[in-house]
Parts: C-alpha cells; sequence; structure tokens
DNA sequence: CGAAAAATCCCCCGGTCTGGGGATTTCAAC
DNA sequence: GTTGAAATCCCCAGACCGGGGGATTTTTCG
C-alpha cells in the first residue's frame, strides 16, 4: 500500500515562457511528494486550452509571456476557475505590475530569484489559503495602506478639514456632512473651501480624487 | 574578541499587557543571538515615556491593551520614529481590526499563535524591509485588492459605464470625460444616468463612493 | 434576419455646487 | 493681550449637475 496521506496532493500547473525555467520547477515540484504537476506550458492561450488550469489547485505563472500576458491570464482564469489560487512569478519588481497582478487576481508574488525550498513553501501556502509573497513586495503591499507620513496634517488640511473631505467621499452632500459634523452648510461650505484651496481643486469629486491619490483620508470601507 | 557579526544586532521592543506572554517572547528573543531586547512594557504610555520605542529596530506589539490602544499607540510611534517596524501580535483575526493596525502603520501582522521559530523569523523580516504576515491575513490582505467576482461585468455596469465611473472617480468633469471617451457631454450623461439607475444613486460623489465600496471600479492610482 | 442592448446625441428645467465677498467666536501661541 | 489660525455662520451670482423627456445608430445574439 502506498504512504498514507495527511494532505491531499497539491495539483500544479505552471505558465512560463523560459524553457529552461520551466524545466527547472517541473523537476522542482516533481520531487515534492505532496504536489503533481498538471502540465507545464510557454503560453497562457495554451494552457487555457489545455484545460490544465481549470483542474488546478495552484497555478505558478509568470507576468512577461508571449501573447495574453500573465496579468490577463489571471483575469482570464479567474473567471473559469476561481478556486485555483494563482502565484506570479516574476524578476519585475516595480510597483505597477506587482498591484496590476494583485488586482487581476492573483494570490502571491514571487520574485524569481526566490530558492527552491521557499518556492515549494509558497505553493503550499498559496494551497493552503495564504499568500505568499517575496518580503519586499510584502512591504510595498502593506505600504499602499500607508498615508505618506502618518501625521495628522500631512499636507497641511486641519483636522475638521479631514473629516469633512471623508464625509464627502462617503457620497454625502453638503446637507447630509452638515448634519453629521454637527454644523450648517455654511460651515461645511467654509472647510471644503479651504481644501479646494489647498489641494488646488474645484469640485468635490476631484477633491475626492486627490484626497484618495495622497492618502489625506482613508478610503471608505 | 566577541564573535564576528555579518548582520548588526535587532532592537526589538515588546508591548503586551500579559506579563506570561511577555516573558515568554523576552526569553525567546534574548535566546536569539541577533537580537536584543531594549525593554518588555505592558502598556503603550510607559512604553512611549521609556524612550526604548524611540531606538527600537522591531516592535512587537499586542493590539487589545488597557489605556491606549495597539492600533493608537502604532499612530503615535510612527509620527516619533517612522523608521521603527511594527508587528502587531493578536488573537484578533477580524477584518475591522487587522485593516485598521495596518493603516495606522504596522508593518506585519501575526496570530498570537505564532510558532517560536516563525516569530524569530518574522522579526528578522521585518527588521530586513519585509512585512510578515500570518499566511490567513496575507490572505486578507490580498483579497482587499480583488473585486468581487473578477467579472467584466460585476455588478452589472456595462463596460462604457466602468470607463466613464472610472474617470468620474479621477476627479473629472462631464465635458473632461467626453474628451477622454471620444464622445460629447451627451453621450456622457447617458451613461451616467445608466450608472445612477443601476447603483441607486444621485450625485457623482454618491456612484464613486459606492463604485469604490463595490469595488466595481479600481482606486485611482 | 429581427429584437434587444449598448452607445451616441439633443433640449429644458430646477436644484446643487462653486467662487466671491464678509462676519463672529474660540483657543493656543507669542 | 494682541495676533493668528481654526471653526462657525450668512448672502449672492453663475456654473455645473441631475431628472425628465426623446431620437438615432451600431452591436450582439437568438
Amino acid at each position: 500500500m502506498s504512504t498514507a496521506r495527511t494532505t491531499p496532493l497539491i495539483s500544479v500547473a505552471i505558465v512560463e515562457d523560459n524553457r529552461y525555467m520551466r524545466a527547472g520547477w517541473r523537476a522542482l515540484l516533481e520531487g515534492a511528494d505532496d504536489m503533481v504537476v498538471l502540465g507545464d506550458y510557454d503560453r497562457c492561450e495554451t494552457a487555457l486550452e489545455s484545460g490544465a488550469l481549470d483542474q488546478a489547485d495552484v497555478v505558478l505563472m509568470d507576468i512577461g509571456l508571449p501573447g495574453i500576458s500573465g496579468i490577463e491570464g489571471v483575469a482570464v482564469l479567474r473567471e473559469r476557475n476561481p478556486a485555483a489560487a494563482v502565484v506570479m512569478c516574476t524578476v519585475h519588481e516595480d510597483d505597477d505590475h506587482i498591484f496590476d497582478a494583485i488586482c487581476a487576481g492573483a494570490v502571491g508574488y514571487l520574485l524569481k530569484k526566490t530558492p527552491p525550498d521557499e518556492l515549494l513553501k509558497a505553493i503550499r501556502d498559496a494551497a493552503g489559503g495564504g499568500s505568499p509573497m517575496t518580503p519586499s513586495i510584502a512591504r510595498k503591499v502593506i505600504g499602499s495602506f500607508h498615508t505618506p507620513n502618518g501625521r495628522e496634517t500631512r499636507t497641511e488640511l486641519t483636522p475638521r478639514e479631514r473629516e469633512t473631505l471623508e464625509a464627502l467621499a462617503q457620497g454625502k452632500s453638503y446637507k447630509t456632512v452638515g448634519e453629521e459634523l454637527g454644523i450648517t452648510v455654511n460651515g461645511v461650505r467654509h472647510h471644503i473651501r479651504g481644501i479646494y484651496d489647498k489641494l488646488q481643486v474645484h469640485s468635490k469629486s476631484e477633491a475626492i480624487a486627490r484626497g484618495l491619490k495622497e492618502r489625506l483620508i482613508r478610503p471608505p470601507r
């Protein structure tokens, strides 16, 4: 009889255009006794056609692929097989690629320099409901939640102005904001004018957009 | 002569109200030869007064503290010593605490059930510019970037409506949006009316707020 | 091929918002 | 104890936006 397993096998699919890297990954995963490689592909199109991605628990995906990029690939796959945990694996460490991939639906993001044992750990992690990330990437993701310097008066909004802007960002009208802050519409108007002045904008939405971008206020919810 | 070090010592401060847990952490860290414990405290106030936090590389902080909570503590510390990497350590796994702590400035978030060796790894990770997180927490953070179902027509906005709403979220006016999409103000108005209808709102800001909340559109930047 | 949905354009009217003034109170700092 | 910033309130005029209509064209799909 075969060895009793405490955990089910992890099905993995590989999408990577570099054949040597692809072969390396395959060999590595095949050496792990808790994983099975469903297939390796050099581009998203063929991987999707093969059907392997539809049964995969984890998909190791390169980001810079010929044809459909890894980013678009994730988006497509997410509709076909939402249960699959896609781990992006790439040389790019720049913010745009990272956040594009994450927004598209990737659950993990590793740099290609990740050592083999950590790659295996990452796959187990991803299959187990985690989100493996290279430390520097994790910090970037976390950093995206942080306000630029943490001060109350970051750019230079007064506390009251910040409250006002946050209320506006929740879609509230002058009147509603006034009720919420316990002041009249005129009081609200004053603060809003201060905000427009400091942010150099001329409308509610513009102020909200800048407030969010500069992280002067926290995004609602 | 003392042993040559390849990496500098990591200064750690501990803030945790449970004395047993605190003592346990302290003992653990003192057993690691690349760390030095600057002090352990049962509340933020005393920790801040002591000055230990001002020199710490890493701060292990409980989230549920008497007096000033760990969340507020992070915010305060961030202004005093932005270089410190604060790792929240708690039993709470609910979203609010997590995101509040991260937004306040924490770089890591561990559950108290984290085994000792992983705790040490997490501290080294935090000191080295990473963001240690319990796998389930990491997934939640990553998940916050994902759209609910990944489809293009998530709730029920048409592609053109989504483009319009995204442009609005960038603070653009009807006219500007029209120029961007290559249509007239009237075309824009039509899409916006469709959006208002579907989202059940009655103003630009409200639509943007809901669009962001429901993740129908990606936050600008 | 037809029906439905999406996308485009147009007009009018009333309400909200923006920009321009000006005024008073409070509170902390100098 | 004056100064200044923050916060509160008020008015007016014009621009922009939202709700109500209606119309045409392209695309999608059964």
